[in-house]
DNA sequence: TTAAACTTTCAAAAATAAATGAAAGTTTAT
DNA sequence: ATAAACTTTCATTTATTTTTGAAAGTTTAA
């Protein structure tokens, strides 16, 4: 296999994974061709190099500076803008997971509460709901807490993680 | 808030955050609707409360089934079938992060090792993204490993990660 | 200012994913 | 064996998501 055909599975295959963790196919292509570039990228370059529009560039580079995974660069003496990738892994890891938590886990804990605090009827029906939406919610909020402390740590969270638990 | 509409607003929760996880959304709402049954239900009933068709009822509840989260049951007397949810967190979480590990991230692990393997040559660019693919594989291979170990423990295992991690 | 060079927006179109429902398949009781 | 009771399959339809591209917006240089 030769450079260019890999570059170009390797991107393929982040945009596949990327759509089964919700990330739009596009999205997760930018981002893994940012990844593997040793030189910030132009738009136009992406656009060309993914054989997408303007638009659609321009909206998946916003959003991957939104989630703070991309970074507007500038060139000294050219006007167009240059974007490149978060390339420490760990320290993408923790933006990932503390993205997905402020705009998932947090939003659906504060339902798991509202939903477990209803008052409890006779019913064995309405006190099975009680017990097991409490007991999610427990679990998600011990959960988001591991994380949060994980992510703490930031450099090397993983090995941290390793050298804790392995052993 | 009472009964009906809190049960209803977790079905609808849980189904907006699967889909946000690459799960459909009907099948996380079955799957959310068996976990707070006190009762093992029909397919008839998860159609009637879903409000969804028969062809798509079943194919969820397969495909949960596939998954290890979802359990057939046969009453006695009665013809047809009944399903339950794993309703041990500890249990689905587990289960959850086993098979995305088996159907996402081994595949993806393959990819970055061939695409990573292929031979250098003298350009900076090719340099970048042997590199790059390798640290990724590695990475990967590490939180793979790690989410093996965690899932080895199967009860308590966010527990003992919170004992672990914590102090 | 003006205009060139660039980026963003968003309504419409295209692509993709999910749901339907009727026919085919299976199981069980008689 | 037959038929009733139930489940599965899959071609077609429907809904959702993504992409396009042209117009509007912005920035910079002169």
């Amino acid at each position: 296999m030769e450079f260019k055909e890999a570059k170009n599975k390797f991107v393929q295959t982040w945009g596949a994974l990327g759509s089964q963790w919700g990330i739009n196919k596009t999205m997760a292509q930018i981002h893994a061709l940012l990844m593997v570039s040793s030189e910030a990228v132009s738009m136009e370059d992406v656009m060309e190099e993914l054989q997408i529009s303007r638009g659609n560039a321009s909206m998946n580079l916003r959003a991957l500076m939104d989630w703070g995974i991309v970074y507007k660069e500038y060139k000294a003496g050219e006007r167009r803008e240059f974007f490149t990738a978060e390339k420490d892994l760990d320290e993408l890891a923790v933006k990932i997971a503390r993205e997905r938590s402020k705009r998932e886990i947090k939003p659906a804990l504060k339902i798991l509460k509202e939903v477990s605090s209803i008052k409890a009827s006779d019913s064995i029906e309405e006190k099975h709901f009680i017990d097991q939406t409490t007991k999610l919610y427990d679990f998600v909020l011990k959960a988001d807490n591991v994380l949060d402390k994980i992510t703490e740590y930031k450099d090397n969270w993983l090995t941290k993680l390793v050298v804790k638990f392995m052993k």
